[in-house]
RNA sequence: GGCGGCGUAGCCAAGUGGUAAGGCAGAGGUCUGCAAAACCUUUAUUCAUCGGUUCGAUUCCGAUCGCCGCCUCCA
């Protein structure tokens, strides 16, 4: 472990179910703790999985007719393109299971090594019963579990030791499914190894911040810490960070109810990806967020009145000096915004910080009693902010075509004269091709809607 | 059956052993030619229900009801 420096894994929203609505919001709230732990000073290496050797992907490409690698690369793009659509940092590192196999095939050697594991009929399975803390994470239990679980449990595998023994490498089959040829023999990881392996490979045996879905504690992560801790003796990942769910129209979102959302599917609807990203980190990690087109309705409008908040600050005009209490304001804020996310990440009471601010300086700016370096240190204090949430658009310098500002200028003559219904002509105009007018005592805004 | 989370105004929600952050929507007002944007005021004697502990509980404990999740692929 060194000083300042924080090691982060995340397990990724699976090849096969990332377009959901709630993958997004795990993927937003990782981007916000890498984004304030570099606003913090640390050095961070944040590393993202890629499962694209499971049973289900591997059905999903042989339903397809491609391989394995063929079809992961259109998620991946899809996934970068979406990335950037909701102003998301790519991990540093995003380790792709089937480039890792030598380093499973290691960690699976030490295990058996260390009594861990044992092969059976060309498998290898994890021994539990070798592991003492094992369900330690998750606080599981299988006596009640295999009282009530009813017909879950696995009763055919024959092969394995004890129920509950988890295969960490399975032997292949038929000749056309996806396999390697190891030392372990012909056949294919488990899932959970491969988190193990890529994520000490990268980070190191101890590595800081574990962080994934709720729905990973068991079985993936209490498997990766039999795993690694078994196979290291050591301490796995510090901190574990357990997304919870969303909740759609309070209740739980599937297909069949027809409440399930994708991100692309909300951006056809017109929604913005950064009022999107609003609304997903605005309710902490460790809550349920319930996901309504009415709640996200109103998120885009807070989050647009944001846009403007900034836009205004960033336009006025301002006489040199300062205003101490505006001074004061930005330095609460500040403080209030921190101490949120020092919380545990309360990105609720960090967002407050940012709208507290907001009537505030709004009244300075409508007085006039906003300096020009109030203006600078609010402006640094929003791109403070905006380092961590990234929730503000920014406006590309589009220069308005001179058709345009003919009829701007046209108007603002019309008003002159008092010829309203002429001003309010133009203004329905542009309206229609998406320019906004605003009349302020400065002259006329506009925006592009 | 085992394990876990949640239930705060119409809505999204923060929070704490000492009496409810923030926002949306609503109402009234200011500004404006009108809009837009913005500002001001206002909106929970109350935190699912019932008990208990306490000088005092929304906050701790117990029970009940309701919702969500994991134990099977899932963020």
């Amino acid at each position: 472990m060194v000083e300042g420096e924080v090691r982060m894994y995340f397990c990724g929203p699976t090849v096969w179910s990332y377009a959901q609505i709630g993958n997004f919001r795990s993927n937003i709230l990782t981007d916000v703790l890498r984004r304030y732990f570099k606003f913090k000073g640390y050095k961070l290496t944040h590393v993202m999985n890629i499962t694209d050797v499971e049973d289900r992907i591997i059905g999903l490409a042989q339903e397809r007719g491609v391989t394995i690698d063929e079809y992961t690369a259109r998620y991946i793009d899809a996934l970068w393109e979406d990335f950037d659509a909701l102003g998301l940092e790519r991990p540093d590192i995003v380790p792709r299971a089937t480039r890792h196999i030598p380093e499973m095939v290691a960690l699976i050697d030490r295990l058996m090594e260390r009594g861990h594991a044992y092969a059976s009929d060309g498998s290898v399975y994890y021994r539990i019963s070798s592991f003492p803390e094992y369900g330690k994470l998750s606080k599981i239990n299988f006596a009640g579990n295999i009282v009530g679980a009813s017909e879950r449990v696995d009763t055919d595998k024959y092969e394995k030791e004890d129920a509950r023994d988890f295969a960490l490498w399975k032997k292949a089959e038929s000749p056309d499914e996806p396999a390697w040829d190891t030392t372990l023999g012909r056949g294919r990881p488990g899932w959970h190894i491969e988190c193990s392996a890529m994520s000490m490979k990268y980070l190191g045996e101890t590595f800081d911040i574990h962080a994934g879905g709720i729905d990973l504690v068991f079985p993936h992560h209490e498997n990766e810490i039999a795993q690694s801790e078994g196979a290291t003796g050591r301490q796995f990942a510090r901190y574990w960070i357990h997304y919870e769910h969303l909740k759609v129209d309070g209740e739980s979102m599937s297909k069949s109810k027809g409440n399930y959302y994708t991100f692309r599917d909300l951006v056809e609807q017109g929604f913005k990806p950064l009022a999107i990203r609003y609304f997903l980190l605005s309710v902490p990690y460790r809550k349920q967020l319930n996901f309504t087109l009415e709640a996200l309705r109103a998120a885009e409008t807070i989050w647009e009145r944001l846009q403007n908040f900034r836009a205004r600050l960033r336009e006025a005009r301002v006489e040199p000096g300062r205003n101490e209490r505006l001074q004061e304001t930005a330095r609460r804020a500040l403080a209030k915004f921190e101490a949120g996310m020092d919380d545990d990440f309360n990105t609720s009471v960090a967002l407050a910080a940012l709208h507290e601010l907001t009537p505030e300086v709004n009244t300075a700016l409508r007085d006039h009693a906003l300096l020009e370096d109030n203006k600078r240190e609010l402006l640094a204090l929003l791109d403070k902010f905006n380092s961590v949430l990234n929730i503000f658009q920014d406006e590309q310098p589009v220069m308005l075509d001179a058709e345009v500002q003919r009829l701007i200028d046209e108007r603002q003559e019309a008003r002159r004269r008092r010829d309203f219904a002429r001003a309010d002509e133009i203004r329905d105009h542009l309206a229609t091709r998406g320019i906004m007018l605003e009349d302020t005592k400065d002259g006329v805004r506009w925006k592009r809607r």
